[in-house]
DNA sequence: GCCGTTTTCGGCCCGACTGTTTTCAGTCG
């Protein structure tokens, strides 16, 4: 996806731009790199609807429709190669230091020659950035911790790996003495896939009790900040988490500048002044009369919007259809009836068939699918024949002793590189599901690769497409492939497209979910679990899901397994 | 550079915090 590459471009163009004191384009250039970053693949996006159809990604007009056009044809934008010539290389990379934005970073380039970070740790270590005008001791240990940070390189780590973090930590706070709410918000509550710190909001008669818990805990590794109000720690893992305290009334509007996102937030402030009404984090004012914000509710009534999901909040459309009264009533957090995608013992799994029953059970899944590898994974132990009667029977035991969910006799069957299955049909016939998936023979081109997929989709066995792209958060690129023509046949080969819970795959994402879904394509949220613990990864693949707008109508593993079976049919 | 139920020109989200000043510029989220 070049959005990410497009996005970065414009942002470093936005730093040129402010070292130049250029006014208005920096903040223009900025929402748009924003906006690039969570919606549709723009080279999708162009080869649709064209250059026309970039320019109505909100904050993407015609002149930015225009570069990425560019871009997407040239790999380059000249207005970029043009710009970068006629600033110092040194002096974006300088701004890079959080605390040194465009002026501070000029200033220290001009009045110490600095031109490398080198030289600025250099000077920083001989006291220099103290005795310069307008700096001073303060400015030059502050630029030092800056570039500490910095070097810790503080990658954006996984939703599935944040998450239970936040919430040991929301358990801890929430049990101190004086504490009423306690939430995560941000990126996290918006189930982005990646976060970049975890932001917890807290109503609480004692703030100073919340805060000596939260700086104590055992795991904080330095105490950022620590105030009546607002306090900061860097976990020992590298995760930095702020927590607020923020009184009872101001709750709502509070939550819901702390949700974001940043242009979702901004587009309602404008709707705001339309109607003479500001929105800050503190309530909604008319003139000084606050009107709203003790809850999130009352601060979206306040500028006539129905309550919008954190899950949308991406400034993608959701407030237009928000105020025409159409937003989609998402796919909810325990609709799902089973699980299609497990892995046991028999291949990579950890667990046997009936430990995992039992926990599914637990869960209240009224089925669960088991479905191991084929052989051609060598190292995943893919089942062959022998092996596959014996986990049948497995099966067919547990299932006897009416546990009260049902166990499916399913598999995970490669798709070879020529588009065949790892499993003659006569096999995959005795199979209650078959998913198919792509492991190997990653670099094909595109044609190659969605010509593979379809003749998989077109195999008369196979129900569901497992992570149709193939990518690995942080890790591996997708596999280049053609998802509106995959989309296409997965419809009409009545295939169901996963939206895979693995904390580092999320696939389908919640960009491709929101297409699939207008293409008519029926989902399928699962774990891929391979052991009893990745059960609980459903709630990341149901968060995607909801990011794409999915509503339980087009979520399959809502229904009853015979609902299921019967659209299976082909 | 974007955008339009006050505008195709002239606005552009809002506020906190910090450090350096002595009323504010710069940076951040």
């Amino acid at each position: 996806m070049k959005n990410l590459e497009i996005a970065q471009i414009f942002e470093e163009i936005a730093d040129i731009l402010e070292i130049k004191n250029v006014e208005w384009k920096p903040q223009a250039y900025r929402k748009a790199a924003r906006a690039l970053k969570t919606c549709e693949d723009v080279e999708a996006i162009y080869k649709k609807g064209g250059i026309k159809a970039l320019d109505k990604i909100p904050g993407v007009g015609q002149r930015l429709a225009k570069k990425i056009v560019q871009y997407i044809e040239t790999g380059k934008i000249s207005e970029y190669e043009r710009l970068k010539k006629t600033v110092p290389k040194y002096l974006t990379e300088l701004m890079k230091v959080p605390g040194l934005g465009p002026k501070k970073a000029a200033k220290l380039a001009n009045k110490l020659k600095i031109k490398s970070m080198k030289n600025l740790e250099q000077v920083i270590k001989q006291h220099k950035i103290a005795k310069l005008k307008t700096f001073g001791e303060k400015s030059e240990e502050n630029i030092a911790k800056g570039i500490a940070l910095m070097k810790k390189s503080k990658k954006r780590v996984l939703l599935g790996v944040a998450l239970p973090i936040a919430e040991e930590i929301i358990a801890r706070l929430r049990v101190v003495k004086g504490v009423d709410k306690v939430i995560a918000a941000g990126s996290l509550r918006r189930m982005l896939e990646t976060i970049g710190d975890i932001d917890i909001l807290i109503t609480s008669t004692k703030p100073e009790l919340v805060m000596d818990k939260f700086t104590s805990m055992k795991d904080v590794a330095r105490v950022l900040a620590k105030g009546p109000t607002r306090g900061s720690i860097l976990l020992k893992n590298n995760l930095q988490v702020d927590v607020r305290v923020i009184p009872p009334d101001e709750f709502g509007s509070a939550l819901q500048y702390f949700t974001g996102s940043k242009n979702h937030s901004i587009a309602l402030r404008k709707l705001a002044i339309k109607k003479g009404l500001k929105i800050s984090e503190y309530g909604v004012f008319k003139g000084k009369k606050k009107i709203a914000g003790k809850t999130e509710k009352a601060v979206y009534k306040a500028v006539n919007l129905p309550y919008i999901e954190p899950e949308l909040r991406e400034n993608n459309g959701e407030i237009e259809v928000a105020r025409q009264g159409k937003l989609p009533k998402l796919l909810g957090y325990s609709d799902i009836k089973g699980d299609l995608h497990v892995h046991s013992k028999y291949s990579d799994g950890n667990d046997a068939i009936e430990t995992i029953t039992k926990v599914a059970k637990k869960i209240g899944y009224g089925y669960i699918a088991i479905t191991d590898h084929s052989p051609s994974l060598k190292i995943a132990h893919g089942l062959d024949e022998k092996q596959l009667k014996k986990k049948q029977a497995e099966i067919k035991k547990i299932n006897k002793k009416n546990m009260g969910i049902k166990v499916l006799h399913g598999t995970e069957v490669d798709i070879l590189p020529d588009g065949s299955l790892d499993y003659s049909d006569k096999i995959l016939k005795q199979f209650d599901i078959v998913i198919a998936a792509v492991h190997s023979h990653f670099k094909m081109t595109e044609a190659e690769m969605t010509k593979r997929i379809i003749k998989a989709l077109e195999n008369k066995y196979v129900n569901v497409l497992a992570h149709p792209t193939g990518r690995v958060i942080n890790k591996r690129d997708a596999y280049k492939v053609n998802l509106e023509k995959i989309f296409s046949s997965a419809k009409k080969n009545k295939v169901a497209l996963e939206v895979d819970g693995t904390p580092d795959r999320l696939d389908l994402n919640d960009v491709h979910i929101r297409e699939a879904i207008k293409a008519g394509v029926k989902l399928v949220c699962v774990t891929d679990a391979h052991s009893i613990n990745n059960l609980k990864n459903m709630r990341l693949a149901i968060g995607t899901a909801r990011r794409g707008w999915a509503q339980k109508t087009n979520i399959l593993n809502t229904k009853s397994w015979e609902e299921i079976k019967k659209w299976f049919k082909k």
